[in-house]
DNA sequence: CTGAAAGCGCTTACAG
DNA sequence: CTGAAAGCGCTTACAG
């Protein structure tokens, strides 16, 4: 725990022959230090290996070097992917990120949320799993599951759109028996996935029918995934195309295909909401929306520096990524 | 940047009508202050939403609240769940993980580094990619890639043992001719899998051929993957199975087979040292080593607590995870 | 242009 | 059992 001390700012300034003051603002570049001073400051720093403590000049100046994040799995690929584009805007504007995972539960969202401020973050991203219920008490923008009017942004990907865009390929391919494969409709990408696909159904004169709709479990699990394809294929009359909502129900999905040796698309077709890593690889080539993690990471993170930056308080920013249509071959294509 | 003034303990102590050292005392549990006086200032504390400053404190007390982890790209499955399992340990530990991302490029991990020791962090966790050449000057667990004799631990998985065990696995197959797919041999994974790879077929008496072994870029990506395998496939005399090493690899080789037509595992049998994401649910579900990226953060997370505690210096630890093949059917089996 | 002093929010010897 | 004081490593009014 206790590294050998290292050098200080009270260091750098004794080998310089200056006071801490000075060797502050020398190290600061202010324009009120002498060019001669300034050099012999940082020669005496470099000298040293002097490093500032992050630290004491959080506590000092009152601002926040650390932002956190909040999310159900790291471990997902889903998720790993919007930490990274996260990190990448952070990072370049010099604040470090500190990663929390809840599991879904939601009261380690909540005990990692307060984590977090114990560690006075500057602000917060989290994907929700509906365990911080309250306004939160640092600026925070949610993202994957919204919750509108709170924090200072949202931001998810236009899931009714997309799912209707999906639906609406199949049926393209002549499909009017389609089935879906989706988390359960409790957060923001359960509930208007399934609304999007239920609109489809309606203005697409589709077969409408509840047992088309089958949910995976919580967790999203492919397995889940698969068990949803299965009781879609026991059907009496069993969907001839699925669109699944996550990136594991669409492996699940297909695994199932194979189990009972249905070839896709010629048997049943699909395709996915969301894309998972290698679907491009996959047997056959997944049609799914483009995937924007990264991108979806990168714009919460933007959003957060912008309302920490921001004077005064503003309604929160809501934004929906534009979905795109990546046509492969799962659905029939080709 | 300026949340509203969080309540100090300076406030907590006002209100209960102590001195702050009193009051940090009785937070603390000590057992020197009396039992009415903690519930006073447990009181307070409660009734002003009171949250210690971990950053004031770390300070004072000189010691971490904090540890970091560096890796190539977070957005990757593997790292994403090496991630997942240390995050786990230091969160059960009171620590919180500051995470970086490298892009696999060394000055960039340095950078995270000086990032790292600027926040001050207790210790670190790295998969490094060649940037941090010197001795670190926290403790420091080396994973993935290991740097012998270096920082306070090694994790890696039993690279040589593992590629060993997979080529075994094909010849029990009948197999004589089998290829090899790696990243370029330039660090851990890269060479002792070679070299694992190259001892098997003297061993074996394989048809032991340069051509057999094809390297996939630097950032394991699926692409350079199935290119490799579009080399091997090219030869006059193609291997009949083929070993891969990354999880992406694998992939790619397996697209590259049925780009070509090649059933697998009839014209070519495939094995993989990383089993990537949905490995099992793949067609035909891959023969593969199971996968331990979590228990491999968790142990270098335990190692670095450890460290951590320990008073006197120690020599490095040095920890291989046992391998374990999952026979699944891309290598012939069934 | 430079320095002495105060203070960010804590903890911990030192007194009593 | 409790409190006053010092100090962790910085920055920033305030003086000069």
């Amino acid at each position: 725990m206790e590294a050998e001390r290292q050098p200080t700012l009270a260091d750098v300034a004794r080998a310089a022959r200056v006071a801490t003051s000075t060797a502050s603002r020398a190290l600061q570049e202010s324009p009120r230090i002498s060019e001669m001073t300034k050099l012999r400051v940082r020669e005496a720093a470099r000298g040293l290996g002097y490093r500032p403590n992050r630290l004491a000049q959080s506590l000092r100046k009152q601002t926040a070097s650390l932002v956190g994040i909040v999310v159900p799995d790291i471990g997902a690929p889903f998720f790993s992917r919007v930490v990274k584009g996260a990190q990448a805007v952070f990072e370049q504007n010099g604040i470090a990120v500190l990663v929390m995972n809840t599991e879904r539960a939601p009261e380690r969202e909540v005990a990692a949320l307060q984590t977090l401020l114990e560690h006075r973050v500057g602000g917060v991203l989290i994907a929700t799993s509906g365990g911080s219920t309250s306004e939160p008490e640092v600026p925070t923008v949610y993202f994957d599951n919204i919750v509108l009017k709170r924090g200072v942004g949202n931001v998810t990907r236009a899931n009714h759109a997309g799912m209707r865009q999906l639906v609406g390929h199949l049926h393209e391919h002549g499909h009017d028996r389609i089935g879906y494969i989706g988390g359960p409709p409790l957060l923001t990408s359960g509930t208007e996935r399934l609304d999007g696909y239920r609109d489809a159904v309606r203005e697409l004169d589709l077969v409408d029918r509840d047992d088309y709709v089958q949910f995976g479990e919580q967790t999203w699990s492919a397995h889940s995934g698969a068990r949803a394809m299965e009781r879609l294929l026991a059907l009496v009359d069993p969907p001839a195309a699925v669109v699944t909502s996550g990136e594991s129900f669409a492996f699940g999905a297909l695994s199932a295909c194979r189990a009972r040796g249905l070839r896709v698309p010629d048997d049943v077709a699909l395709v996915s909401f969301d894309d998972p890593p290698f679907g491009d690889l996959l047997d056959p080539p997944l049609t799914a929306l483009r995937p924007n993690e990264e991108e979806m990471g990168r714009l919460a993170a933007v959003l957060l520096l912008h309302a920490l930056q921001a004077t005064a308080a503003q309604q929160p920013a809501e934004v929906r990524l534009p979905v795109e249509l990546v046509v492969r071959r799962s659905c029939g294509c080709q």
